[in-house]
DNA sequence: AAAAACGACAACCGCCGACAC
DNA sequence: GGTGTCGGCGGTTGTCGTTTT
């Protein structure tokens, strides 16, 4: 396996994008959608290759990536399914909409670690630092140790204790458990979470540690490598199998409902954000010279961005989105 | 004030699986 | 079945602004 065709061509540009060439590949998405990637640079007429091109519009562009800081829901949100997902960054961010895997990746990388490293937590293994490496005892944090059981407390667990009914048929199981997932572990969504007291259903187990594997038997193969799959809800073999389907489609299905939804709020969080004046990264080339001064290089006119959003793919009233756009 | 260190974020690289031919 | 292309993913590096010395 060689290194990528399309990096291999000469005379591609590489490092930052600049303003110019994101309004080139902006347009281009909006006018003709999401189709193939390695015809978008010269369709656009951009010295990039498609790979850079396709990750400049996940991670940058994209109209319904949320910008700002983790809020601490989002935060708490991203150790607890790094716990039981390890470095699954593309299926941490499918529960966090408007995030991308690479900006959750860095913001793991380069905050979360410390602070549960900080916390006496490792942030690989989600254990104690303690059991692994003792630490000298000015460097622990008895604030987080829970006296009664002596034992750290997890930061936070978004899932609740639940029951699922599995249902033996072929045709249906999946909807079935589609369904009472979809009532269990909605796609999360800080303003709801923080709104909604269902989450306080959140029930720790005897011993002080809140228990994912509940609801996700983590393998081996999965995440950090620690295996817990002792207190599953489901029965005999079946559960187990189960279980797979669970850990396998579950992040595949809220992934999917994360898509729909986030195509559907698209265009409605463009407009929003644009009434609110909320600002985006840099303005287009065209308005720069218009509305902005050299210091407010980030402020944005989102009204005529979002203007062109409506006018572009992804109007959907126009039905003009790409299929490949899932 | 200048240099070094640090942190946050953007982007690249290499690998893999799916797919078409 | 072999090969090439492509999209996707995770690890890593590069860049740039900020803070510290």
């Amino acid at each position: 396996m060689g290194r990528h065709s399309c990096c291999a061509k000469q005379k591609l540009r590489k490092g930052l994008w600049s303003p110019e060439e994101d309004e080139k590949l902006f347009n281009h998405i909006t006018r003709y959608g999401i189709g193939c990637w390695s015809s978008v640079p010269k369709q656009a007429g951009l010295q990039r290759c498609g790979k850079s091109c396709r990750l400049r519009w996940i991670n940058y562009l994209r109209p319904d990536l949320k910008r700002g800081a983790f809020s601490q829901v989002e935060e708490d949100l991203i150790i607890g399914l790094h716990e039981i997902l390890g470095n699954r960054w593309s299926q941490i961010a499918a529960q966090l909409p408007g995030r991308t895997d690479n900006e959750i990746k860095n913001y793991w990388n380069s905050c979360l670690k410390k602070k549960l490293k900080q916390k006496g937590i490792d942030p690989s293994t989600h254990k104690p630092l303690i059991e692994i490496e003792p630490l000298e005892p000015q460097e622990q944090k008895p604030d987080v140790k829970d006296s009664r059981t002596n034992s750290f407390k997890p930061v936070f667990n978004p899932f609740p204790m639940c029951e699922f009914e599995a249902v033996i048929d072929t045709l249906e199981t999946n909807i079935n458990l589609y369904n009472q997932l979809q009532q269990n572990f909605r796609p999360f969504d800080p303003n709801v979470f923080a709104a909604n007291s269902e989450f306080d259903l959140i029930q720790p187990h005897d011993s002080g540690l809140f228990d994912y594997n509940t609801v996700f038997d983590v393998s081996e193969s999965y995440g950090t490598g620690e295996s817990s799959s002792n207190s599953s809800n489901w029965n005999c073999n079946l559960g187990t199998q189960l279980n797979n389907v669970i850990c396998n489609e579950t992040v595949n299905w809220s992934s999917e409902t994360n898509k729909l939804e986030a195509l559907f709020q698209m265009e409605v969080n463009a407009t929003v954000q644009a009434q609110q004046g909320k600002k985006e990264l840099y303005p287009w080339p065209q308005e720069q010279q218009q509305e902005q001064n050299s210091e407010d290089y980030n402020s944005f006119p989102s009204q005529s961005r979002s203007q062109e959003i409506s006018d572009g793919c992804f109007d959907l009233s126009q039905g003009q989105f790409d299929a490949d756009f899932l």
